[in-house]
DNA sequence: CTACAAAGATGAATGACTTCAACTTTTTTA
DNA sequence: TAAAAAAGTTGAAGTCATTCATCTTTGTAG
């Protein structure tokens, strides 16, 4: 099975892929040709093209990593959340935006939910939806273990709510790539000052006026 | 002012907007080379170009045309809206999407929208976002109009509100366009499920618990 | 070890957007 | 009205993503 061959492919990929997040990072997404991949991936154009169908399947491949850097850090804060409903919301969001900016610039960020949008129904867009869903899902378990621990209301449904939560998470997101000049400081600002609010309507035990 | 040269310069941007609604339409955003609009408006490539900075560019002049249709739909039922709050909010989110399709099919809806997130910075994605913005605003109009009226409670402010709700049916929208198989009727059901209960939430004189 | 088959690498060719230096048409000046 | 200036048009050339026929490397059978 590992043979030469095996070994040659798996590398040539590898390093395929670390000329683009290198190169994606440093000079911009639009600004890198393939042919600038393959120079430092020491590979052919064409080559590039057996190990990725478009350009924007490279970038994606480079979102797929980031978005798994995310969930892990997101699957840590739900193995022990903060007590108060608000603080556990916000640490996971918060967990997601601090790992966001990991190998992904703005831009690149701005490309990729193009990206998806254009053309929704192509393998890319349709990976790009679906690691939309492990994060909303992720938002969806912990309110989940809120509720078991009893500081959720028992009558909300932790699915939608979820979605709710990670759709407006995810709209500030766009806003912030949207915005080159604007920092994380603020984007996490701007979505504590809506979800605190939020959070409270959902504590259990307490009576909604 | 009106000199043989102004009339024909106007006479030629009519021709290339005219040649891309038909051509757009009928053949796709994509498909469509500059050079086809070219053809038809009966100029070459660089004159197309005189007129439009780049494909994307008049795409967006065919956006702005269908906002404007949009927006003066809103503006009839801005002037006379239905007694009930949800079915006065309702109104105005179906006139929008009854007005959505006049001149751009799914496809050129999706491209402006990657554009405007791809490029925010541009004069095109500044002008989509800006577009965005009158709609919204014009949402928020209507929940004022209410409130004058008595319908929708006093300690509401109506610019976030209609913030909220604008962001919804946007996003609505957008899943909409990213389906080229759901059916207005189906956008229409589902934004009705959403808008009620939260309308149920905001009328005056009701209490919430 | 040799020859054949399979897998994969290669880069020149293609196609589409965009640019620009040269050419036309219109307007202004005398 | 004729020349000069200004404005605008033109299409060939440039750039870059993508494709594909050909060549090279690796694996395999005898």
């Amino acid at each position: 099975m590992a043979g030469l061959r095996e070994k040659q492919k798996a590398d040539r990929e590898r390093r395929i892929l670390q000329a683009a997040v290198t190169k994606f990072r440093a000079d911009g997404y639009r600004a890198v040709r393939i042919e600038d991949l393959a120079d430092m991936a020491e590979v052919s154009v064409g080559t590039v093209y057996n190990y990725y169908q478009t350009k924007g399947d490279i970038l994606m491949a480079t979102v797929a990593m980031e978005v798994e850097e995310v969930l892990d850090a997101g699957l840590t804060i739900l193995t022990d959340p903060p007590e108060a409903v608000d603080d556990a919301l916000l640490a996971l969001i918060f967990a997601y935006y601090d790992h966001s900016l990991e190998y992904l610039t703005k831009e690149m960020w701005r490309t990729a939910m193009a990206l998806a949008i254009e053309a929704p129904g192509t393998p890319n867009g349709r990976r790009y939806f679906e690691l939309d869903q492990r994060l909303a899902a992720q938002m969806s378990d912990l309110v989940q273990v809120l509720q078991d621990r009893g500081t959720v209301r028992r009558d909300l449904d932790p699915r939608p709510l979820g979605v709710l939560l990670f759709n407006n998470l995810n709209q500030m997101f766009l806003e912030f790539v949207k915005d080159d000049d604007m920092t994380l400081d603020v984007l996490r600002r701007r979505v504590d000052a809506q979800t605190r609010p939020l959070a409270q309507l959902i504590v259990a035990g307490t009576a909604v006026h």
